[in-house]
DNA sequence: TATGAATGAGAATTCATTCAT
DNA sequence: TATGAATGAATTCTCATTCAT
């Protein structure tokens, strides 16, 4: 979604495209380790290569770029976890599916969960609803997998679905923060993780 | 803390103590409601009905602020938690506790909620381990509960404590955040939330 | 000239002559080592061992402190001076207990030449005309001795005494600053100066 | 030494340059007449034409803005001493170029001399050697002159050069101060007291 | 489009001075 | 008188944003 309008040319297209792009990528390694508020446009511009100029060329404010970077990188999740989900429509392999896909984000995108971890709960609390929406359809997701368990029978009926996905989610967001957060990280340790996760809901949420 | 020295009479002492208080309490609801980073000094003062200046006689500056307020508060919420915990030795039993001690917690001091869900992992990602220590502590007395329930044979034996310390920890931190979040919020759901939380752990770590 | 008004018992008065004593010290102390702009009040009042509060009993503000100093500290000097010059009338003899004198100066109360020298001249730039006064007594004092030389026929008539005693002032007070400013001083460079600049002033000077 | 990278274009350097330049003026302009302790960063951003902001893309902050107004300008005025002692290596003539300099530079500017007369041993007391070494590399060249009139025999062998050269640095700074001081002044008065300051140490420093 | 120098509003902090005790 | 906590005006400096090139 980038703003400027010159798409008069496939290839002035793609150009801005790949800017914008880099400006986006930028914001996020410098938005994951200094904090939005600590972070610096100047530094995001450097980072992305650009001038700072630049960068208000294809985002309205320091706000927006934060949006802008939610807004993306939640709908790539989203879209990566309806494409994980596909193949299955069993309750326990999805719930499996869910938490790996999770935690392997958090491997294979450390910057990028630092900086959900950090500042999803700030902009949910004092920002408008970009990221809650995006986060809602992330939680939707979930929430249709435990519904579809309680059909099958599998889960405990008796339990909330919507209390379900918050407390998941509570759950592997912070795990997931503490383990970005060590400079020392082993992926082993994160899947030790998933499996201990896996475990206990599989064994909480029975019916 | 207060820095200044006149601690001469019992009286100059009561009167800078309770205003050492006041200017934390300020802070809490400026920061909750703000987030510390647009929290302004001035806002602060004003809601203590301090002068900007005066803030400086208790705290050498803003971030010293934010350290003193963690400290203070986790303090307060590790102490209260041994008290609730004392009664009982029976794993089941303090699980209930904990988790209703949170709960309530929130439910008593959304303010403090609010500052915590948000703040705490910034300030743990960037700041010194200030608060990290008091939520270590905090997250000990869990985990003790945990090693408890597996020694007596009540919990599982296979899962590791120090991940379901963190695990429940996410839970609850993430779904009083989302509940203090909410302007309409009803304490019946918050104890809703326990119910259902309670009985997926009971479940999922049972032996 | 302390302010305080209550003069009613000769304790009293001796005891806020004590302390307003006290104050004008530390205010040399702190001025001669950091500079009067740099200087707090509050340092001076810690090191005078009063309170804050008292010095504004005892000086109208902080440039009043500057002012009294420089009156108490001039007087002194002129008086000293004086005093030194009292024994003789016969000019050669006179300057050298100019020299001998404000070298003296600067061996015995480093502090107060540091000040002088690094605050007259602001002072007399920014300032009203306080220190001017005593400085320009200060220099009356020399000028008459030589006035006296040339009219003993002992100096040269052509050199002007105006302009001669402030390249005189200049040299001792540059030549003290750098002695004072200089951590391994030793008495005896500037007892050497001394020589130096009367020899080179006699010779001068030499009708 | 402007801090802003773009040096890319001729025309670029130009005009940082032109700006660096207008902000060291208005640097001296303000300092001269109010001393740096009073003088405001928003003053001397009006007296430069350029807002506040822009002196610190110029300079690190306030003390740097002194440093950098010492240095620019101390070089200067050893590089023209060292062009106006070229023409001669006869240790007369050379002093009486030495002192006429040093009074030409208080005649043609006026604010220069005012500023290094009240902050330089301000600044020799205080801050690093910044302006201590370009100070000494001033007195070196006059010691020289006074060394070779010493090899010469036409000066008093027995007077230390490194002393002389103190006190007619002194002489000199201190009839200037005064000179410039004075807002009735009047060039010929500075020049009178060139001519007595030069037989005084012609006649002084005499073998 | 891209640049990056310039802007200036805004915020933290200091400290001389006041004033209630 | 003496105290020292409280005040708040004043100042430096930062940095998001603009705009001339």
């Amino acid at each position: 979604m980038p703003r400027p309008k010159n798409l008069d040319t496939e290839e002035g297209r793609r150009r801005r495209e790949e800017k914008y792009q880099r400006i986006l990528d930028a914001s996020l390694t410098v938005f994951s380790q200094k904090g939005f508020a600590e972070a610096k446009i100047s530094e995001v511009a450097e980072t992305a290569g650009v001038a700072d100029g630049t960068i208000y060329l294809y985002f309205k404010n320091k706000d927006d770029l934060l949006i802008s970077l939610f807004e993306e990188k939640l709908e790539a999740i989203n879209a990566g976890l309806r494409e994980a989900l596909a193949p299955t429509s069993e309750p326990l392999q999805a719930l499996a599916i869910i938490i790996k896909y999770h935690l392997d984000l958090a491997i294979h995108d450390p910057s990028l969960t630092a900086f959900i971890t950090i500042e999803l709960r700030r902009s949910a609390a004092f920002m408008k609803d970009y990221a809650k929406e995006q986060l809602a359809e992330y939680l939707g997701q979930w929430q249709r997998v435990l519904q579809q368990g309680q059909q099958d029978g599998i889960f405990n009926e008796n339990l909330s679905t919507s209390i379900m996905k918050h407390i998941l989610f509570g759950a592997l967001d912070h795990t997931c923060g503490v383990w970005v957060n060590n400079p020392n990280r082993d992926p082993a340790d994160l899947r030790e993780v998933g499996e201990q996760l896996t475990e206990l809901f599989v064994r909480g949420l029975a019916a």
